[in-house]
DNA sequence: AGCACGCCGACT
DNA sequence: GTCGGCGTGCTC
């Protein structure tokens, strides 16, 4: 590792300088350098002493070394939340794969919209006779830049600076000789927005189970032992996790530490908060997308002045700079969503861990059906496990019926309903209970295709078919290009021209043609475009306005409806379908999930799933409800195909504006790692993507495996090097380590 | 963001 | 010529 000169980030809140500057570290302060360190070094032509942030160490410089400057001192106050933000955004870097600025771009989101707290205003200093007098000063000195300024202040007395600025054209130099001279003065307004809501904190507690007990005491005496660990909670749904989770916080706040609480976005419902809130006040905080910048900022900076105790929110919650956290807590662990999808491409789990490691801090994992990379630590002795399977008094599992839709359509039942689905809708119908129709797709659309000549319509810029929407005009999903839908086929003019419908809106209109009477919402990407359009549907379902709910993914997370007492799966093999290794854990998740929608409250519930592959294992463990029988098939398939978490997989994907180039560059890194020559390691590849294509970037991948993680972080820095010594300009590589999603 | 440098018009 | 203001660009 080198270490003769730092890479630092001033710290003026300006874009222009928000990149790196090398410095040399002179002999007295090695080792006191090192990345996340607080520094102050001499900087721009002046040589004005100012703070600076150490984000990195190298032993080679690119700029002259005759221009490098020493730094002057490090400031050792030990650690700051600023601090520790850089070390997370070093480790992101480092173990993702990214560049210095976009890991910290991620890590402090708000850095530069710290403008927007502090908002310059130009006050006008003299009166209006004076100004007259100012104004025909400057006109005959020629001085246009000051008349311009004069003159917009005559009609106003204050005037925002960057209006003056950006509209008038006009330096910052000469706004302070205008200071100087005494005609107005720039005075800096801070304000702060607060969002608090005002709720009243109820003692109202309920009895703790001795399970419950039992792991908040475990977990409280582990960590005041310092010897704070990961634990996950695997507990049904209304096993009581959250009270658990409540249980834990209260303890550390006790303790004068702070928790963070992470939740799937989807899952950030109001009634989710209200027990938090109900139980801490207003030192609970939730940051969601639904914040501005400024918001979001605002409720950071109450958070790293102790002025919260409970940071509550999706993925990004976990960047925030608490002084003194204590516990990190994750619900619903398995979820998709923890998991980055843009660069750097991190597990929220993982970064949990990091930063706990660097605070001493507890990580909490919990869910019904741990994600099988968690249980598989878990069972491994690296996190500590904890069952927590009794049921609230009076609910029952629900009856499971699995119907085989090859034998339907035997039978000569076409439509999308089975047999003994469209008998148990029909008695639900009648006794006026809820029904919730299921559809395990990604919320896509369906396509258009020709009949005649089987010709897909496609997006021009991305390799993906483009979906049809009401507008009669067709989408692309991946860069919004839209097209009207034309008449003819653009291939051989046939008139033919159909579209391929299995979404959500294919089966409404089947619902309307076989249940005329049934009220149906139907809730999906499109129905939910806009905000709060979710908590809408969910609510008027609850309320009883419908009796069925038909929808994707979003309707089986979160919300519960007690009036419902039918499930149905309508095709359960389309997520079992998708051809990537966590098909099966994805549909067994899907299909737990649904069905424990079922008979929440005191009637008994029944679950229909249809499939083509009624022996699949995801799906006869799913209707079991038996998660260690799916587990131990899970596992015994990732152990045969050496997938993760048994082996560690690092996926590599190279996006470029040529073809040949994107080809060829892919290629040469695959060889590179095959050149070393070990056994352990497998390079699957490279390969076109299976979208070829995204906005007119061809994009080509490979895969690499290990069992061992650190190895694979080792290869993406060697290719990162490779990369930068070959000075890409028409390409990007990005590396996704064990991925959720195939590419 | 702050600061110096270089350009350009005005005036001794 | 020189003085002074204004806009531009750089800061390791």
């Amino acid at each position: 590792m080198g270490e003769t000169y730092a890479d630092i980030i001033i710290d003026i809140s300006h874009e222009k300088v928000d990149r790196p500057f090398q410095y040399r570290i002179p002999e007295t302060l090695r080792g006191a350098v090192y990345p996340g360190v607080k520094v102050c070094v001499p900087f721009g032509r002046g040589n004005q002493p100012r703070v600076g942030y150490v984000v990195e160490l190298s032993d080679e410089t690119e700029y002259p070394k005759d221009k490098i400057k020493e730094i002057l001192s490090v400031d050792e106050k030990g650690m700051t939340a600023d601090n520790l933000q850089i070390r997370i955004a070093y480790w992101l870097k480092r173990q993702y794969g990214s560049t210095m600025i976009t890991a910290l771009k991620t890590v402090l989101p708000v850095k530069q919209k710290m403008s927007q707290k502090v908002r310059k205003k130009v006050v006008r200093k003299i009166g209006a006779g004076e100004l007259g007098e100012m104004i025909s000063l400057c006109e005959k000195k020629h001085q246009t830049a000051k008349a311009r300024v004069l003159h917009a202040m005559e009609e106003e007395e204050i005037l925002p600076y960057e209006l003056l600025r950006q509209k008038l054209n006009v330096s910052a130099a000469t706004l302070q000789s205008l200071e100087k001279q005494g005609v107005l003065e720039i005075q800096q307004e801070v304000y702060y927005r607060n969002p608090v809501k005002q709720l009243t904190v109820s003692d109202k507690r309920v009895e703790l189970r001795e399970d419950q007990l039992h792991i908040i005491q475990d977990v409280l005496a582990d960590y005041q032992r310092k010897e704070p660990g990961t634990y996950l909670v695997h507990g049904i749904t209304g096993s009581g996790k959250t009270e658990v989770y409540l249980g834990i916080i209260e303890q550390m706040v006790k303790l004068g530490k702070q928790a963070i609480v992470l939740i799937p976005e989807i899952a950030l419902t109001y009634q989710t908060l209200l027990r938090f809130y109900k139980r801490f006040g207003d030192r609970v905080s939730v940051i969601n997308s639904s914040l501005s910048a400024g918001e979001k900022f605002d409720q950071l900076t109450r958070a790293s002045r102790g002025e919260l105790d409970v940071m509550i929110g999706p993925r990004s919650a976990l960047f925030t700079p608490f002084p003194n956290l204590g516990v990190i807590i994750m619900d619903e662990e398995h979820e998709n969503s923890y998991k980055s999808e843009s660069m750097p491409k991190y597990h929220a789990r993982e970064m949990a861990i990091y930063i706990a490691s660097l605070y001493g801090a507890s990580v909490v994992l919990g869910s019904a059906t741990p994600s099988v990379d968690a249980y598989y630590r878990a069972r491994n002795g690296e996190y500590k496990l904890y069952q927590m399977q009794s049921r609230p008094a009076g609910s029952s599992l629900p009856t499971v019926y699995t119907v085989d839709l090859r034998e339907e359509l035997k039978q000569g039942n076409r439509s999308v309903f089975s047999r003994k689905l469209r008998e148990l809708m029909e008695q639900r119908l009648e006794k006026k209970e809820q029904i919730i129709l299921f559809l395990n797709r990604r919320g896509y659309a369906g396509f258009i295709s020709c009949r005649s000549c089987g010709h897909v319509m496609k997006c021009p810029h991305c390799d993906v078919s483009l979906s049809e929407h009401r507008n009669g005009k067709l989408v692309c999903h991946y860069c919004g290009y839209e097209e009207i839908l034309q008449k003819k086929c653009p291939v051989c003019g046939s008139r033919y021209l159909m579209g391929f419908k299995a979404g959500t809106e294919q089966i409404e209109e089947a619902v309307h043609r076989e249940f005329p009477k049934a009220r149906v919402l139907r809730m999906d990407a499109d129905t939910t475009k806009n905000k709060g359009s979710y908590e809408q549907i969910l609510s008027s379902f609850a309320e009883q306005e419908a009796d069925i709910l038909l929808g994707t993914q979003m309707i089986v997370k979160g919300h519960d409806f007690p009036g419902v007492t039918l499930v149905g799966v309508l095709a359960a093999d389309l997520s079992l379908n998708q051809n990537d290794y966590r098909a099966g854990e994805r549909t067994f998740q899907l299909l737990t999930q649904a069905a424990g929608r079922a008979g929440r409250g005191e009637k008994p519930g029944e679950v229909v799933i249809q499939t083509y592959q009624p022996d699949h294992y995801s799906i006869v463990h799913a209707a079991a409800q038996d998660y260690e029988g799916f587990y131990e098939e899970e596992i015994a398939y990732r152990e045969l195909m050496e997938y993760p978490p048994v082996q560690h997989m690092l996926a590599v994907l190279v996006i470029s504006r040529e073809q040949e180039e994107g080809e060829s560059l892919a290629g040469q890194m695959a060889q590179l790692i095959r050149e070393r020559g070990e056994e352990t390691l497998h390079v699957v590849g490279p390969a076109e993507a299976s979208i070829a294509k995204m906005q007119d970037l061809y994009r080509y991948i490979f895969y690499i495996r290990h069992r061992e993680y650190q190895v694979l972080v080792e290869i993406k820095d060697t290719l990162e090097q490779y990369c930068k010594e070959q000075e890409l300009r028409s390409q990007t590589v990005q590396f996704d380590f064990d991925p959720m999603n195939c590419y």
